[in-house]
DNA sequence: TGTACATCAGTGAACGCGCGTTCACTGATGTAC
DNA sequence: TGTACATCAGTGAACGCGCGTTCACTGATGTAC
């Protein structure tokens, strides 16, 4: 049962997409191969055609992620003003939408802790996940000075930070709460 | 073999004890009940003399973290002005001992994004963690006002997220400098 | 353009392993007399 | 206080299960002539 060699790259680019949305949902250890490639209908000695481990998918899904989810910022309103964008980016970002649906979100928001045990593969590329993040907050907060990179870094921090503890807590009214206070940080507002 | 009531008792604590610095140095789903009970030189059989399910200890072990992590944050030099025990709280929680050693630090930080995905009792525990981290920032930035509770709740997003950051990007200058940003929030220092 | 063969994408079953949990058993502790 | 028996903390081996990975096989695709 061959495939052409163009269906094959196509079958390649689905578990990853598969994965980037299977991780952020429900995290990397509690996804295996199998509920990967069975959401496209595929079995798992399929996967090893394409793939060396889990391990190697796992960094591309976090580079596939972090790239989605960047260029999916990058879209909005190119031709607002800053301080407008901002404000877009941070009550999409502080939404209970992302909150709700990290599969479609910021994959430094849904996977930060359980990198931190992971190889150094995935290290590498949730890295350079959260590098794009910052070049997306960069971009509705531009600066040269040292003033400003630490403010971008604290913005990141806090709105990483808004959205875990918002998605572990049973408390509807908490998690509002936190997200709704980083919304409307006055670091933020006026920058 | 049986042990006196009080030896069963010991044993249930330092099983509780072991889990709470486990799971916080390699997450929840990187720890079995047989390396819990292993580190106490114990089987698994005992472990279920004690625990109805590994859930059950995953809550009980968040609830111990928490209040140990809880108490010694109020431990701190109590006699001293609100604004030196702020900075102190600060710079222990941003430190690169704390980045560095997970297992004697804050659940909520070193188990937020794993508990997302965990059993409702789970949350519960996590979500008094969380409960007990406000209230060490509000002893070192009190006040009734929606303001005042908006910041505390902005600060703990940000220390949080701070954190959970540094501890997983494999670039150390990008952590040293996420810690130290966060660490010197002018919304932190006057406020 | 047609034919013969090599390649390899995907199947389906198997592997060794570690997991959470169970259970028959042991023997010291607790208790009733 | 001493004895006889019940309790139960801990052992050690087993269980069913799902995991990541491997592999012999199939048959459509790619390629050399």
């Amino acid at each position: 049962m061959r495939r052409s060699r163009a269906d094959a790259l196509e079958t390649r680019r689905r578990i990853v997409e598969a994965a980037a949305r299977l991780f952020r949902a429900k995290g990397i250890a509690r996804v295996s191969v199998g509920d990967v490639v069975g959401a496209l209908g595929l079995t798992v000695g399929a996967f090893y055609r394409h793939f060396e481990s889990k391990d190697e998918l796992v960094a591309e899904a976090i580079e596939a992620a972090s790239i989605e989810s960047f260029e999916r910022q990058n879209r909005t309103a190119p031709e607002a003003s800053v301080d407008a964008r901002r404000a877009t980016l941070l009550g999409n970002y502080l939404s209970k939408g992302h909150r709700d649906h990290p599969e479609q979100g910021c994959p430094v928001a849904a996977l930060g802790h359980e990198v931190a045990h992971e190889c150094a593969s995935t290290k590498r590329a949730f890295t350079r996940a959260l590098e794009r993040l910052l070049e997306v907050v960069e971009s509705v907060d531009p600066g040269d000075s040292k003033r400003a990179r630490r403010r971008r870094l604290r913005t990141a921090a806090s709105i990483v930070g808004a959205l875990v503890l918002a998605r572990a807590t049973n408390d509807e009214r908490l998690a509002e709460e936190i997200l709704t206070s980083v919304r409307e940080s006055p670091d933020l507002r006026s920058v």
